[in-house]
Order: C-alpha cells, then structure tokens, then sequence
DNA sequence: ACCTAAACCTGGGCGC
DNA sequence: TGCGCCCAGGTTTAGG
C-alpha cells in the first residue's frame, strides 16, 4: 500500500469504528504474521478494548486500554476490512480480530508480507519507533532542505524512512516530476529553489491523494473494501512510454535503488 | 556511506 | 485455456 496517504486514510477510518471495541479472540493461519509470537500477541490483545488509532511513517499504532499496543504494517497488499462476523467471507484473509460487539477485523494479505505486533508498553514502543525521520506532512521547509544534505540519490532519500518517514514509490515519482528534477540526482546538488519546489510537491501530492481515498493502483482498500481514487490521478507513476502532460516527451521508465522509477526526460532536470 | 541484488510471497496482466 | 515472464504502494539483509 500504502504510503502515507493510503495509511492515513484508513487510520480515519479505524477511528470512527473502533474505540471502545473489546477484543474477544484472535484467529488466524499464518503464525509469522502475529509478532513477536501468535501466543505472546494473542495473550497480549485479547479481553483488551481498543481506544486509540494513531499512525507513525506507514505503521498504525492501535493503542490498547488498561495497557499496552498492536501494531499493524500493511507492506504492499495488506487490506483491512471491518465487518460484521456474518459478512460473506473475503479474499486472501490470515488474521481476524473478533470483537465482542459481533463485528471482526479482517486483514487480508495476498503477498503475506504484512503482520501484526504486539508491544507491551510506551518504552517499547519508543524502540520500536525510533528510526523514523519526521513525518513528510509535518517536515518545516528548513529542516527538509537539511536534511537533503547528502550524497544520496534524492529519490532513494525521500523513500528512506529514517530520513523522512510517509513517502513511497508513488509520491516520490510523482513529486519529483512535479518539481521538475530528474530521480537520479543527488540530493545535495538540488539548489534552494529546488529543494522549495520539491518540498511543495510533496505536500501537494500527499494532501491530493488523501483527499482522494489514496491510491488504489492494484491492491490497496478502504476500510469497506472500496476503493480509493489517486489513482486515477498519477502524474508519472506507471506511465511508462506515454507521453509527458507538461512537455510531450516520452516517459523513461528505469530500475533506481530496486524500485521502478518513471521520469520524464524532457522536463525532469 | 552508498549501491545493488536478493529475499520474503502471491497474484494479475500480457504475449504467445 | 494455459504457460512463462514481468511487474508490484515495503523493508531487511548480505555483499561489494
């Protein structure tokens, strides 16, 4: 999924449905995707109410009442469905939380790279949170150009989540094309008026697909199970070989840091 | 410090 | 219809 948008999406969601939701049991077939252990998180979350969603980068922090937190990180086709537990069944679900009201949260997870974590208190989760760099949303237009100070490709940094946490492959392509700089550039090289440019694409392209649903290119879903729209609206992303909507160049499509990047050759610089 | 490739898995789309 | 190949919103680890 899921970038910042696609998680903040449902984190509202989660919101709406979820607090003061007992937990009643747990069900599940796949063990490593119940962390540290099926046991350790089931005993951890069950006769629990849930009383809080908060997100932190791409992770959701379910905070638990009288104590304690799950995490869950969607990786690239995780889907998480609320339903009542006489819904029809859906697809490629591993994890099932049943709650006392009678409704259940379904994870679904095609690729089963996904999981739930059960952590035990504030300190840990500190720990387990404390390699994210600061939220692409929140970042001041000064601290984002320091932290551009580096010989790194820019968009493998945008994408590195110690170094700022939220952005994907989606909005790093989209963004970069926006501001008119080419992916392969190191971020240093990027002048002030760059980094400005960058730093507000981002926001725009971020602030865009969460007030369109987020994107779902082929897996991700709301909470329903519908789906949302940025993609519908990509600026670059997946267009390899169509034509640039700024300048009618032909979009470049290439492997960078081991992730597909699109770029168009005519505009991007 | 930074880069690449591979690993974790399965499904969908495309060409033949 | 079926098969093979390529691709996939992420992250981690091994090796150069």
């Amino acid at each position: 999924m899921p970038e910042l948008p696609e998680v903040e999406y449902l984190r509202r969601e989660l919101e709406i449905v979820l607090p003061g939701e007992v937990i009643k049991k747990v069900s599940y077939d796949v063990g490593k995707m119940l962390r540290p252990q099926p046991k350790l998180f089931i005993d951890g979350v069950i006769g629990k109410s849930i009383s809080q969603i908060r997100r932190r980068a791409k992770l959701l922090i379910f905070v638990l009442a009288p104590q304690g937190f799950f995490t869950v990180h969607l990786r690239l086709s995780g889907r998480l469905f609320w339903r009542p537990s006489t819904a029809p069944a859906d697809k490629f679900v591993h994890v099932v939380l049943h709650f006392a009201s009678g409704y259940e949260l379904r994870f679904a997870e095609a690729r089963k790279f996904g999981y739930f974590e059960y952590i035990k208190n504030e300190i840990d989760l500190e720990k387990r949170l404390k390699d994210y760099g600061p939220e692409i949303d929140l970042v001041s237009w000064k601290n984002f150009s320091q932290i551009l100070e580096s010989r790194q490709r820019i968009k493998s940094l945008l994408m590195d989540q110690s170094k700022i946490a939220g952005i994907g492959n989606i909005y790093a392509n989209d963004a970069l094309w926006l501001a008119r700089i080419a992916p392969q550039r190191s971020a240093e090289s990027l002048s002030p008026k760059e980094r400005q440019r960058l730093w507000k694409a981002l926001q725009q392209v971020i602030e865009e697909s969460l007030k369109k649903g987020g994107a779902s290119d082929q897996w991700y879903r709301h909470l329903d199970g519908s789906k949302g729209n940025y993609q519908n609206f990509f600026k670059i992303y997946g267009q390899r070989d169509e034509s640039c909507p700024r300048c009618g160049e032909k979009i470049k499509y290439e492997s960078l840091g081991g992730r597909g990047t699109f770029w168009c050759p005519g505009c991007q610089n």
